[in-house]
DNA sequence: CTTCAGTATATAACATGTTCTAGCCACACG
DNA sequence: CGTGTGGCTAGAACATGTTATATACTGAAG
């Protein structure tokens, strides 16, 4: 490698870092691009020379952590289907140690086309569509349903569920919640004998999570006061679908 | 009402229907707020007394069109089964009438915030909630299940797809039939013996298309051309989850 | 009819993503 | 050791959403 190219590679690093230093320290405010060329020590027009677009930094800065959690992916041992709920638990908790910077980044990146469904699709998904092989090969899954029809369905519901989350419209919990519900909900439609109780367990156990954190959130709302008895129903019936997280209140 | 206000409101609605023709007329672009204040013959600052935001009028738009929308599901009539198959084939009907303006309008929606959530997760899921209730009473789902989760996760899915084409990243044709297929499968779940059999066949029949979709794509793919042999298995894979429209040569 | 409050208007301003232009410097090659 | 060129830089410029300000109009109250 030339020292033109190292030279290149040592700013690409640069910008990066210093987007992710920026998104984590501000928030989602301070991270435009003048900000982040001075904090990278760079002219404004080199990240557009080196990566093209905004969006492009967000999606290498995601990139790395993806690759993270896909190597701690691998790793997981456990009972075929265990590892399914494991691993959206193991998302959960790479979300929940920097919500902040998580919800930025995907939020930004998730809103100017398809890319970051891209990212998530693409080979990424090919994780997920074994460890439904695996759960197969173990006679735990109806061999007979199409895997990618399956895992497309399977894997769009939680990326529905984060990017909910990252919108703000759900707490982490629920989000967490939503997932377990909505994995158990669709593994036991092509359950066998073999699973079909222990994935009714797991359903159950998610929505009685739901049902509590419903309640809960509810509860807060009906002491806060202000509200008539006739949108109250409404009210219980929008709490189930969406639970806004309630920030209006931090600075 | 006093003729002030009649002004007011005739404003609003000449700016909610500029905002449609230019949407219509332009595509995604042209639309922005200087255009609309053109467009609608008022000032720029107008939009912003009026509705406060670009897509608060957006919202206003899409309003109107899922209020449309909702009308037809209340006029549906069919078996309590079939009438949520026909519910989401209603919903690809509507897009397809004019897809280059829901396009816009959804994904410039549902790119700031949760707004869109709320809309399509509000009042409106009531209906969906309806529906299944119907089911459920005709014994046809699981009576067990709690009707909130479920409502919410199967709706999500709808959501999901319809989010993905709206950027762009699946053709009509593949939503409509990824939408078929995930109603299918979540109701498969809760399905009772009195319905699994017919679910059972939905679900085989959506798979089939979406197997023919995918076959199809790949096939234009190859023809055209330029791939080793190395990737092509990557692309098949990629090309399952995600089928981006190849609109590159429309200007 | 006068007056006044509310509201639209014109216009400027600001922040932001992105692009363009011109210059400049260091590295590769002769 | 020259020299030229690729690639970075500074900075301006542009389009856009949004906000602020000062002005003009207009309908309603006295």
């Amino acid at each position: 490698m030339s020292s033109r190219e190292a030279g290149k590679n040592q700013r690409r690093d640069d910008i990066v870092g210093a987007a992710r230093a920026l998104m984590q320290r501000t928030g989602d405010m301070g991270f435009s691009m003048r900000s982040l060329a001075e904090q990278a020590g760079v002219s404004i027009a080199t990240p557009y020379n080196l990566f093209g677009s905004k969006q492009a930094i967000l999606l290498a800065v995601l990139n790395d952590d993806l690759a993270e959690y896909q190597q701690a992916l691998d790793g997981l041992q456990a009972d075929e289907i265990e590892a399914l709920f494991e691993g959206i638990k193991l998302m959960s908790a790479m979300l929940a140690r920097e919500p902040e910077f998580y919800r930025n980044v995907i939020c930004a990146v998730s809103r100017d086309g398809p890319e970051f469904r891209y990212m998530v699709g693409g080979p990424r998904y090919l994780i997920w569509k074994r460890l439904l092989r695996q759960a197969t090969q173990a006679g735990l899954l109806d061999s007979q349903v199409d895997p990618d029809a399956f895992a497309i369905a399977s894997s769009q519901l939680i990326v529905a569920n984060v990017l909910e989350w990252a919108q703000g419209a759900l707490s982490l919990e629920e989000m967490t919640a939503r997932n377990h519900y909505g994995l158990a909900l669709v593994l036991r439609a092509i359950a066998t004998d073999a699973s079909r109780a222990k994935l009714e367990t797991q359903m159950r156990s998610a929505e009685a999570t739901l049902q509590q954190l419903w309640r809960q959130v509810l509860a807060e709302r009906l002491q806060r006061g202000e509200l008539d008895a006739e949108t109250r129903e409404l009210l219980a019936d929008q709490l189930k679908y969406l639970n806004p997280t309630n920030d209006e209140e931090t600075p």
